[in-house]
DNA sequence: CGCCAAAATTGATCTGGGTCAATCGGCTCT
DNA sequence: AGAGCCGATTGACCCAGATCAATTTTGGCG
């Protein structure tokens, strides 16, 4: 197969083995609704890089991560990328009220999502309050995430701003189920500098200082955590 | 009456002659609702730099913002302090996940709130899905705005900060209905700096060097917009 | 009106992080 | 195995905005 492709898997997929089933959207619907909402969606694989939807585009579709990371980015008319979230499985995308994504999401490495057509998914929605309120639940989270990271991007050093980045993200992926003090980053120092609002240049220098200082180990796709301690003084939270 | 106090308004109020009905949550409403709805809140008003309610502090109540405005803000245990929002009638503030409101919120001059209790909100919810509809709509407006946020203070310079941050706040005026190029400012320099991530003596030498390129004007207890289209320049939007 | 305190402005200086510029290292493709 | 590329690292230097330090302005109050 060659690279860079889209690919909607052709065999019908199960609700109820699949792997976010729990911490997504989906995990306020009972069985037999499950058995309904499985025909909603329609699984759909993007290489890294793909970009899966784009700021300003008209909304057509609802998506639920499945597999793998994306950045949410929004980009100045200069260039400069503000990447303003990343996802991880279970987290929804495409809510809006202006008809319009207003973000951008692309895939970092491959990823797998559960696609949504909006209309029928508003349908679906309509006479099931338990469903809104559990999209409702996870926009409220995710606000409380955003309102946590103006305050690093207003408010905090580039040696915060990475301590406290390296054990937000660690914490991510502990809650979905990577115990470790191994933290994989898939995504490139470019990612890290534009989600903190800092310049490759200084994420590299400020991983080298905490490599120095012996709090954690840079190693192949991701960092080693040796020192939380030390990692959770900087950070100031 | 002596300054700084916390006062019930003693009467009665009626939703439908509301200053926010249109606006507001209250919005989904129809008016057999809206005589019930009137019964669950109350108008308390804030006298200017009293805190409405804190970070971490358990949610016992929700707001509905009906005149006046309030900072949103989060601090550091340093002292640092980011705004994350600056709030007008109209606007819904207390939902969280965690019980717990996850910033604090100060009245700037004067506020009227109709405050709810959490319990008998979340009962008359409940079987009301257009209203839990109309708060998600809120939600997700609000996350829309933090995104933007987020790229001002990742981004942007200071300059394009403070322009970004006198259009956008005389935008929301002019949704409220105040339609003018006289931008009153009732918040100090001191939140401004913390609601863009500077300092005041920034913000001032900013302003200063907008009013001598005479793309506005200062005065009492605001601005006026000369050169809408320089400070749009500016904004680098 | 005059006094005091707090807010805002302005100036002088400093510095954290950006910019510019080499390397370095790992990966892919012959 | 070697060439070429792209991402990451490292170093030298610079500058936007912070910090430190006076004023100046405003507002409240007897």
């Amino acid at each position: 197969m060659k690279p860079s492709m889209v690919t909607i898997e052709p065999y019908g997929h199960f609700c109820s083995d699949c792997a976010v089933r729990e911490f997504a959207v989906c995990s306020s619907l009972d069985p037999s609704e499950l058995r309904q909402f499985e025909h909603l969606g329609r699984r759909v694989h993007f290489d890294g890089g793909k970009t899966v939807f784009s700021e300003e585009d008209i909304t057509t579709s609802f998506y639920n991560l499945l597999k793998g990371v994306m950045r949410l980015y929004k980009l100045l008319p200069d260039g400069r990328r503000q990447i303003v979230g990343l996802a991880l499985p279970g987290d929804f995308l495409g809510m809006n009220i202006s008809g319009r994504h207003n973000f951008s999401a692309d895939a970092i490495g491959g990823v797998t999502v559960c696609q949504f057509a909006k209309a029928p998914f508003g349908r679906f929605i309509e006479d099931r309050p338990h469903l809104l309120r559990r999209i409702n639940e996870l926009a409220i989270r995710e606000l409380s995430q955003a309102r946590d990271h103006m305050v690093l991007l207003g408010r905090r050093s580039a040696d915060e701003k990475v301590a406290a980045f390296l054990l937000g993200w660690r914490e991510r992926l502990v809650s979905l189920k990577e115990p470790s003090d191994r933290v994989p980053l898939p995504m490139s120092r470019r990612d890290i500098a534009d989600y903190l609002g800092l310049t490759i240049e200084t994420v590299s220098r400020t991983f080298t200082k905490l490599e120095r200082h012996g709090a954690i180990e840079i190693i192949h796709g991701g960092i080693s955590l040796l020192d939380p301690a030390r990692v959770e003084a900087l950070a100031a939270a």
